[in-house]
DNA sequence: ATGTCAGGTCATACCTGA
């Protein structure tokens, strides 16, 4: 089972980079963000002719989170993470799929810190944990897929010192960031690929694509139930080039299957 | 400090968020 998350900075304005990397990609799974679109406006018919059902989380200029699922509907289980009833931003769906419960989010950005919007997005990271630790005690097979906007080491940024006061990489936000981790997540992709430098975004300023000049936002938590089944997991990184591409870049995990009880 | 996008609006020129 292929499950990747994908931050497609708008969805409508996307839309054919977003269908010709799922004809070419074909993941399961997909978590999205940054749908940037209300509720109403959400491109389903595109996407079921492109063989995907979909759940979705819409919100009128910003935030906005889906799940794909090829083939088939996927089972919600949850939109909007626990913890604030105040909390009217949509960055938190959830669904089961073939045995999977699949967590996708949209970590706020946090800038500028320090800030109100610094404060909700640890505030939210806090609630994130606090549901992480519940999602854990139940044993169940999970993946916490999304923009995390959370920058987790040097070794995740092209150069660091151009980021120390950015809210992505401040020491408040990996050391929460970290605090998730510590529960028992397994990041998918920093497992698979310890020493190498692995991108997920690059923004457009700068011309950072072609420097380069990218940063590893994006992941995939693994809780232990799962860690066990990781194959694979990897950036579709030339996305990132199309025409009219998001600023971020597909990043996947393949899935080994469950094997078959024997009677 | 700069820079690039997209969505949105007391709209064709700015503002915001990222």
């Amino acid at each position: 089972m292929k499950i990747a998350t994908y931050n497609v900075n708008g969805i409508n304005s996307r839309l054919p980079v977003l269908l010709r990397w799922l004809d070419e990609s074909r993941p399961d799974v997909v978590c999205l963000q940054e749908l940037k679109a209300a509720q109403e406006r959400f491109p389903r018919a595109a996407l079921e002719a492109a063989g995907y059902g979909a759940i979705w989380s819409g919100q009128k200029s910003w935030n906005g989170v889906a799940i794909l699922r090829r083939g088939g509907e996927p089972i919600e289980t949850r939109r909007g993470l626990p913890g604030d009833p105040d909390d009217q931003q949509s960055r938190y769906i959830e669904a089961a799929i073939e045995g999977v419960l699949i967590g996708c989010l949209y970590l706020p950005n946090g800038n500028p810190a320090p800030g109100p919007k610094f404060d909700y997005k640890l505030g939210w990271l806090e609630r994130l944990t606090k549901y992480g630790r519940r999602l854990l005690r139940t044993g169940a097979p999970v993946v916490l897929a999304g923009d995390y906007n959370v920058i987790p080491t040097d070794f995740d940024v092209y150069k660091p010192e151009r980021w120390k006061d950015d809210a992505l990489f401040l020491p408040d936000s990996r050391a929460a960031f970290h605090r998730l981790i510590a529960q028992g997540w397994t990041d998918a992709v920093r497992h698979l690929h310890a020493n190498e430098r692995v991108y997920t975004f690059w923004d457009y300023f700068r011309n950072s694509w072609a420097r380069n000049a990218g940063i590893r936002i994006d992941h995939l938590l693994l809780s232990p139930a799962l860690a066990g089944r990781l194959k694979s997991a990897g950036v579709d990184r030339e996305v990132r080039g199309w025409h009219k591409s998001s600023d971020h870049a597909p990043t996947w995990i393949v899935l080994t299957k469950t094997r078959r009880k024997r009677r």
